[in-house]
RNA sequence: GCUCAUAUAGCUCAGUCGGUAGAGCACUACCUUGGUAAGGUAGAGGUCACCGGUUCAAUUCCGGUUAUGAGCUCCA
């Protein structure tokens, strides 16, 4: 007599067991026919699994994140079904779920062109048409081996020999002629799956093993209506409108070329950009009472080989032999440099907390196959900064640096950021008395705080626990930035030190190492994705552009554009024998935030007339009005909704 | 680093079933001085990524290299 209890409370009581399917035409047929599978004592069932006992259910449709992914999940299945038929000495390895969709990795001989893609596609979507019911049935592991030895599906084979205890009961998903293995749920019929779409062929190999086989994966991804597919073909097609290295391109702010592969030419106006990325941070940075030094890009391998990336690095690091038979690297951290800069001198304890930044340049030899525009490149700059402090300064510290990264965040526009606690790997340094003391430095500044955060346990480094900041942008993409991380190794590795209230020399300062853009390369294509390329005020390379209508203004202008400029605008001149509409289409693609245009009226009243570059006519404006204008955008930077966006 | 694909003018891309190439935009000159997203005419511009092979002949076919792209792996 199970006693089935729903999510809003009600019970309903039955006189014998029954599917999740029955319960659901129990409470309405409606609900039994959107019926995907349930949630039964918190886990998740197929619909036509039955329930002996009491039980908690709640019912899943494609309404719920989990129906969708099990549509993804069946499509996966829906693609083996479909390969089989067109490929028939295909083998299937795993087809597993992803963000936004599932993949399934293959095994065959024939390479699938974009054309394959297409026809398996089409096949999908014919046998998801017919509605087919999906069939489980439950087998012993024996007659599973059976199965897929019958079948020669190796790959299954491996699974269940390698995975699967010899007692369990896997699930055989029976479509049609198709058989495929799964935990489940799965659809109980294919209406579900008919809104998918094939998205490319990779490759990927068996087990993710770079030793194994290079399998064949195809991405898909599917929804369970066709309006949310198509919002999500949107999305993709928004994200690369967005791609950073085409507005680059565009905007004319860098290049990358085959002499150096993974570095930057920056252009004058990305390199504004870049600059002013500094400056600003420069300007925060003393305010919070840090110091910048700068040290050697270049530096010998013993120190290296003290530091410990020597052993652990070197295949990534850039090393160079010199005529005097030195082996120099060039720095792929800053922190052993920053360590020396410490370490020079006597330092006391009225020295910390010891806040040293540096805009260091590092090298690193990143694998071909990684290279990404400025995701990922093998040069770039961090807003690298090592703060020496006591024991007891420590949570303040962290206090600090977190406030500081939240409040710089919001003057870019993110104000949507996830912190992330990584703690104390297997493998690791330092005793667990040490990690408690600043595993809890890091928690409890942001319990401090009053600052959610989500924890990964077992994700920290070898030498210390780390904050991660994801900054979410604004089609709500996530890109992991600032760092604060706790460094025990270095401080030991070169054995630095300060003299205490006592006068006793040797004790051992904490060393934290943070950083709030990352790397300024990537941030800047952050920046770029997340601004489709409208940078905002305080940071577009150029501000304002004035346009003369003929020659005879041309004077003017040069006065009014003398005069931004005295005020630290970046106002630029375009005087040239063009039409104002060509000008103006021009600057308007350039993502140039305003544009001054100025004809015998304006010249006449000293007056400009102010247009933005989403096309708003804010009308003529006198010289004082615009200054005022700037001046109030400049002040609210990523902040306030930007007017000429 | 691995798999697959790609590489033609400054940019975006056509094209050549093997006989050394074309468009649009950009650029230059001239005409035009025009009021809010492209005015007109003319011109210049390419060792078809690089190295080798096959061939009477290679930008085209084959091999290699480099770079880029999509993934995989990696990211101290």
């Amino acid at each position: 007599m199970p006693v089935i209890t729903l999510p809003d409370g009600s019970n309903r009581s039955f006189d014998k067991a029954v599917s999740i399917l029955e319960v659901a035409q129990d409470i309405g047929p409606g609900l039994a026919k959107a019926t995907i599978a349930g949630r039964v004592n918190g886990e998740l069932k197929d619909a036509c699994d039955i329930i002996e006992g009491d039980a908690e259910l709640s019912i899943i449709t494609g309404r719920d994140d989990e129906g969708v992914e099990i549509i993804r999940h069946s499509c996966a299945h829906l693609l083996g079904h479909a390969i089989k038929q067109l490929w028939p000495d295909t083998k299937m390895a795993i087809g597993p779920v992803i963000e936004n969709g599932f993949y399934y990795d293959i095994d065959l001989e024939h390479k699938l062109t974009d054309e394959d893609v297409e026809k398996l596609e089409k096949r999908m979507l014919e046998l998801a048409k017919t509605d087919y019911d999906v069939v489980k049935k439950v087998a012993t592991w024996q007659e599973a081996v059976d199965t897929f030895k019958e079948r020669g599906e190796t790959y299954k084979l491996e699974i269940l020999e390698r995975d699967i205890p010899k007692d369990a009961t896997p699930g055989l998903y029976h479509h049609e002629e198709y058989i495929d293995m799964c935990r489940g749920p799965h659809v109980p019929n294919m209406k579900f799956c008919h809104h998918f779409k094939l998205m490319r062929v990779s490759g990927a190999y068996w087990r993710g093993d770079s030793d194994n086989k290079m399998l064949q994966r195809i991405y898909g991804t599917a929804f369970a209506d066709k309006k949310q597919l198509k919002q999500h073909l949107n999305r993709l097609v928004e994200a690369e409108k967005r791609d950073h290295r085409k507005i680059g391109k565009k905007l004319d702010l860098f290049h990358m070329q085959d002499e150096a592969p993974g570095s930057v030419f920056w252009h004058p106006k990305g390199w504004k950009l870049f600059n002013s990325l500094i400056g600003y941070m420069r300007v925060r940075q003393e305010r919070a009472g840090y110091i910048e030094v700068n040290t050697p890009d270049v530096m010998d391998r013993s120190l290296w080989e003290t530091s410990g990336h020597w052993f652990n690095y070197r295949e990534n690091m850039f090393t160079t032999d010199t005529e005097d038979g030195r082996n120099f690297a060039l720095k792929p951290m800053n922190c052993p440099g920053s360590v020396l800069m410490f370490s020079q001198g006597l330092k006391s304890y009225k020295d910390l907390p010891l806040r040293m930044a540096e805009f260091g340049k590092v090298h690193r030899y990143e694998p071909s196959g990684s290279l990404h525009g400025l995701m990922r490149v093998r040069h770039f700059t961090q807003d690298d900064a090592h703060i020496y402090c006591t024991e007891q300064q420590m949570e303040q510290e962290c206090i600090d640096v977190v406030a500081l990264v939240l409040d710089i965040y919001k003057d870019f526009g993110f104000d949507d950021v996830v912190i992330k606690l990584s703690t104390r790997p297997e493998k690791r340094i330092g005793s667990d008395e040490v990690w408690d003391k600043l595993e809890g430095a890091l928690s409890n500044a942001l319990e401090a705080m009053d600052l959610d955060y989500v924890l990964y346990p077992g994700e920290g480094a070898f030498y210390g626990p780390k904050l991660e900041f994801v900054l979410r942008d604004a089609i709500g993409r996530d890109w992991q930035c600032g760092t604060l991380q706790v460094d025990m190794n270095l401080p030991e590795r070169f054995d630095i030190s300060y003299v205490d209230e006592e006068g006793e020399r040797g004790k051992r300062p904490v060393m934290l190492h943070r950083a709030l853009f990352g790397s300024l390369e990537r941030f800047i294509g952050i920046l770029i994705e997340h601004y489709e390329g409208a940078m905002p005020f305080w940071l577009a390379p150029e501000q304002a552009v004035i346009l003369n209508i003929t020659d005879k203004q041309s004077e003017y202008c040069e006065i009014l554009r003398e005069k931004l400029y005295t005020q630290g605008f970046r106002a630029h001149l375009d005087l040239r024998n063009e039409k104002i509409g060509f000008k103006i289409r021009e600057h308007t693609i350039a993502k140039v935030p305003y544009l001054l245009v100025v004809g015998d009226k304006e010249m006449e009243s000293g007056t400009v007339a102010v247009r933005t570059r989403k096309g708003e006519d804010l009308g003529v404006m006198t010289q004082d009005q615009v200054l005022e204008l700037f001046e109030k955008e400049s002040k609210n930077k990523g902040r306030s909704t930007d007017t000429s966006e």
